[in-house]
DNA sequence: CAAGTGACTTACTTTTCGTATGCTGCTACC
DNA sequence: GGTAGCAGCATACGAAAAGTAAGTCACTTG
């Protein structure tokens, strides 16, 4: 008998599970971090992420738009372009990616301390 | 030539990158958002989270204990079971997914907005 | 009018994921 | 003592997602 492992069923965040199912899809993270520093159109988008192709990025924009965490604008030119823009919702996730990215600091310094041999 | 925008190529932040690198694909944040919680054994996580697979489960375990973020100890019981932890560096996660957390109530808030049209 | 840009969309292929099953070491049951 | 069960995976195989390439439509450039 387990006296001293309460073993509660460790119970999913709700919310938790609400932001991975958006954000944890390939590319939607870095999407939104791209947007956060400035609206931008789809084919800066494009060529700002090295492996993304334009299918998914259209996907991902659309998804994140349904979302309601960014905003697609048609700038009617005439050189017809596209601005994709965070919503004020979308906007709200700075705080979050700049803990994130403090975080990724830690995790590549340890990445490198485990590259470096040398220590 | 464009005098009005400065078109600097938006540049994709490595952090960034390295942090949806990780985290981006499916169930490791979730798992991770688990293991905030507290340590839990293999089988606990995969009850935990309704979709995720035994298999797939095993591989982002892999993935996030070669990142360092995830310790994974063999308790030798006789029962013998296998404990996963957060690291120091999996712990150091907290702020950025309580950041998320709170973002992802505004998520939920405006989700359940847009799904309500008697709002 | 041929070529090019921007924003997509549509085929087609590869990768990833989900489901089912099997394996080992142990406990519980009858 | 054989069957069943849990825990912690590994393997095999079909389905869904993502990557690649090309095409579309509007418009600009030469």
């Amino acid at each position: 008998m387990d006296q001293s492992s309460p073993s509660l069923p460790l119970e999913l965040c709700q919310r938790a599970a609400r932001i991975f199912e958006l954000l944890g899809k390939r590319w939607s993270g870095l999407v939104v971090d791209l947007l956060l520093q400035r609206p931008a159109r789809f084919s800066e988008l494009a060529r700002a992420v090295p492996g993304l192709s334009e299918r998914v990025l259209g996907e991902r924009l659309r998804e994140l738009e349904e979302a309601g965490v960014v905003e697609r604008t048609v700038d009617p030119g005439p050189p017809i372009t596209v601005t994709y823009a965070l919503t004020e919702l979308g906007a709200a996730l700075e705080p979050a990616m700049a803990e994130l990215r403090t975080w990724a600091s830690k995790l590549m310094d340890h990445g490198a301390r485990v590259s470096t041999p040398s220590g």
